[in-house]
DNA sequence: GTCTATAAATCGATAGAC
DNA sequence: GTCTATCGATTTATAGAC
């Protein structure tokens, strides 16, 4: 409550503004065109200004990705709330069609673009970051559901980490054909989800 | 045979030496590492003497997913001399695989950068290219065999297309995980996408 | 902390000499 | 047809005044 936090509450603020134009420009016009000076003029100051609360471009993009690992586990979550773990399946998998297209240039900023950012968010090489990350949250949470749906029974003796990247491989598949490749994927991806889905779900029961 | 016919020939012949040192650039370093002048470096002209055999580094691209597109159909095209549709798809699945991930960044020019490519090739909006073009014919060439396996009836009555794009899209998201994403995909990607063949085709059978 | 000004390094594409 | 030279635009990032 002194001078001190106060200057910290406006530093931490004009780095969220920072931020906050960094996605919207992301959001509007993709990743390849998010430069330092546009984020200068959106939050109105000189370009040389940013670099006092980030190093590079490359850390801005970084930040937006940990965030847009954030907003995905978020979208997610709800579908904890289903008991029936197939049912809660399909949910998930309709979830994340829905982030995907609902923010496309984030999703391809995370997902298509540098695999950088995707080495620093959610690990390489087998070995993940941490399990508090959101990336690795929400894979946790698709495996845990394939784990109760194999302890129920209803499907076959698959192995949990092969079908959990199966169904996350599948949903990513739609999605990004989607996005890069329109023509490709004819019809609401939202349709294709389901029916990928289904598929999937009636090839790993007994 | 004359002195036009020569020139000709000659004029042919630097505008494959190009492209082929702009498909070693994109295949060492990428799409975003091949600009004008290495090309120029690598064949050892002026940059603009490339300007002189195409109109602009985007045309150099647009050529570039071309080729890539008859590669693709290339590699698919020996499994039409398998006789059985259904064990036909598993092998469309294993080369479509092996294909993406022995030259990454030309899969990744194709189906992961730009769409403005992709449209110029593909096609879009569901009005698809010509028949002729490599990236129409491979499509059909998977629609084909997946009719061809409905019609034994040992799939369920599902849709023709959709299946199809099922299967195109599933693939996808294993190799373009694989790409941009190494940490997600855990394993060797035919493995994968051999148990995802399997899964799908257990999902498609009655 | 912020700005102005600019460095330093690209790039695509072109003009004009030869 | 080719090269040299360069335009013009762009970028990230920094230096120094205020």
């Amino acid at each position: 409550m002194g001078i001190a936090e106060r200057k910290e509450r406006q530093k931490a603020e004009l780095r969220d503004q920072i931020l906050a134009a960094a996605r919207r420009i992301v959001l509007d016009e993709g990743f390849a065109s998010l430069t330092m000076r546009k984020i200068a003029d959106a939050i109105e100051y000189s370009p040389g200004t940013i670099y006092l609360y980030f190093e590079s471009r490359e850390e801005i993009a970084l930040q937006l990705c940990r965030e847009g690992f954030s907003v995905l586990l978020a979208a997610l979550a709800p579908a904890a709330a289903v008991s029936d773990p197939v049912e809660r399946l399909r949910d998930i998998g309709r979830r994340y069609i829905d982030f995907a297209m609902s923010e496309p240039e984030t999703y391809r900023l995370i997902f298509m673009d540098d695999p950088k950012f995707m080495k620093e968010v959610f690990g390489e090489n087998g070995e993940r970051k941490t399990d508090d990350e959101p990336g690795s949250r929400a894979y946790a949470f698709l495996e845990t559901t394939v784990g109760e749906c194999i302890a129920t029974e209803r499907f076959r003796q698959v192995d949990t980490r092969m079908a959990a990247q199966l169904l996350w491989a599948a949903m990513h598949g739609i999605v990004s054909l989607k996005i890069s490749c329109e023509a490709m994927m004819e019809g609401d991806p939202a349709d294709i989800g389901a029916a990928m889905s289904e598929t999937l779900l009636h090839g790993f029961m007994r």
